[in-house]
Formats: structure tokens, C-alpha cells, sequence
DNA sequence: GGTGTTATTCGATGCTTGTCGAATCGTCAC
DNA sequence: GTGACGATTCGACAAGCATCGAATAACACC
């Protein structure tokens, strides 16, 4: 069976945990590759992609932050865990956000 | 005589220091204080104006994090402290992220 | 110079965070 | 079942951070 794991409802998002999320360069450069693969992907595929040199550990940790803030959606296939980010719903409540965040981690240097 | 306190140049902005600065929401009601200002202001005013209840030693800690991050600039005039945001640094740098955020910490609940 | 004002620095404290190794869990394939 | 695989959880550690009270610094004004 395929289960959604936990996260927050539109309305509870909160601007601080999102940014803190976002504050963090190894979780910009997944969400970057997240964002940029169209649909959703596995987890060791966007890992992969994005090939930053941490632990599975932190990435788990990573990942959970930023299911937890609201931006992204973990779905479990088999053993797999089914990522992609939740752009309407963060547009829709903190219009242009990550838009610029994004782009922003496009042009520094350390993502 | 009045002196510009130590803030970076535009091309070394780091994009983790500034989303680090932004995550306080204590620092963003500052901000937006400033932002919402017109032309630059003294602290104590926009203190009061802001009015979080905050020592002093945190709330200049918070205006140290935002101008070594470079959001904002201080010059001291006299005892006084003027601060205004660097809009058009920022901008230049990362374009909508400043105005993505102050409207999002609007419309958040907690700032 | 002495005094009050404005803001910073110092030192301490408690909390949070990023990171990892080891152990664990759920799932698929044989 | 047994093993391998993908990912998480647990426990620990060092580093960083927000906060405050007390002390300090820079300045204006009489």
C-alpha cells in the first residue's frame, strides 16, 4: 500500500518554519532538484541528481524538515519514498516564496 | 561625525546568512518596520513603532544579524542609530526575495 | 566635568540544529 | 523464509543561536 506521510495542512503553515527550512543549503539544493525534475521522483534518484556529499541520515533528516514545513510531499511506493514539492499550496499561501528562493539559490554561490 | 557600521558588499551576499536573518520572527517584524518606514529611521522609533518586547541587547543583537547580513545599513548619527533596508542591493541580488518575504510575514499569524 | 540618553558588548544559559554511525523497519525478489 | 535494498529512527556530539542582566561605550547637553 502507498501512504502520504505526515504534513501540515495549507492553513498552518508557518513563515518561520519554512524559512528555516530553506535557510539550510543542503535542503535548497534538494528542493532545487526536486523542482526542477517534473513530477514526482524517488528519493535515491533526486539524491543522486542533486549529489551532495552527506549522509543518508541527514538526508532522511533533510527531507523530513522540509515535509514537515509544508514544502514537499512524501508518498511511499514499496520501498521507495515519492517526492515532489507543493507548489500551488505554498504559492497559494506565500505568493512568489519560493519562486524566489529558488531562483535566489540559482545565483549564489553555495546554492 | 556620522560612520557606516560593517555591513558586506552586494557580491559577497550569502543567501544562507540572509534566509538565517529572515527566519526570526522577531528580526522580520523589525524589518518590516524599517521597510514600511519611509526613508530611514532611528532605532528606538522603530522599536517602539514595532513594538516587540524584546531586551535591548536582543533587539541589537537582531540589528547586528540583519545589517552582517545585509538587508539593512546603520550609520550612527550622534547617540542615535539610523537604520534603513538596502532595497535595491537586495533586489539587485536576489530579486522579489525581500518582497516575497515581508508579504508572506503579513500574512503569516505570527509575523 | 557630570548626567542622562542611546545603544552595544560581555558573559552566561538553555535550546535548537546539522551531522554521523549503528541499529531498525518495511518491502521486494528469490 | 532469507537476503538485499531503500530509507528511517535512535543516540550522541559539537556548534550555533536567542535571550537576558550587568557592565560598558559613545554622545549631547547643561
Amino acid at each position: 500500500m502507498s501512504r502520504t506521510l505526515p504534513e501540515p495542512v495549507v492553513e498552518s503553515f508557518d513563515l518561520t518554519v519554512i524559512l528555516s527550512a530553506l535557510a539550510d543549503p543542503g535542503r535548497r539544493t534538494i528542493l532545487r532538484a526536486m523542482y526542477e525534475a517534473e513530477g514526482p521522483v524517488d528519493c535515491a534518484t533526486l539524491v543522486e541528481k542533486a549529489g551532495l556529499g552527506l549522509s543518508n541520515p541527514t538526508i532522511s533528516h533533510h527531507y523530513r524538515v522540509l515535509r514537515e514545513a509544508g514544502l514537499t510531499r512524501t508518498v511511499t511506493e514499496g520501498r521507495r519514498r515519492i517526492v515532489h514539492v507543493r507548489r500551488e499550496e505554498v504559492e497559494g499561501r506565500f505568493p512568489g516564496l519560493l519562486g524566489a528562493v529558488l531562483s535566489a539559490s540559482e545565483r549564489d554561490a553555495h546554492g
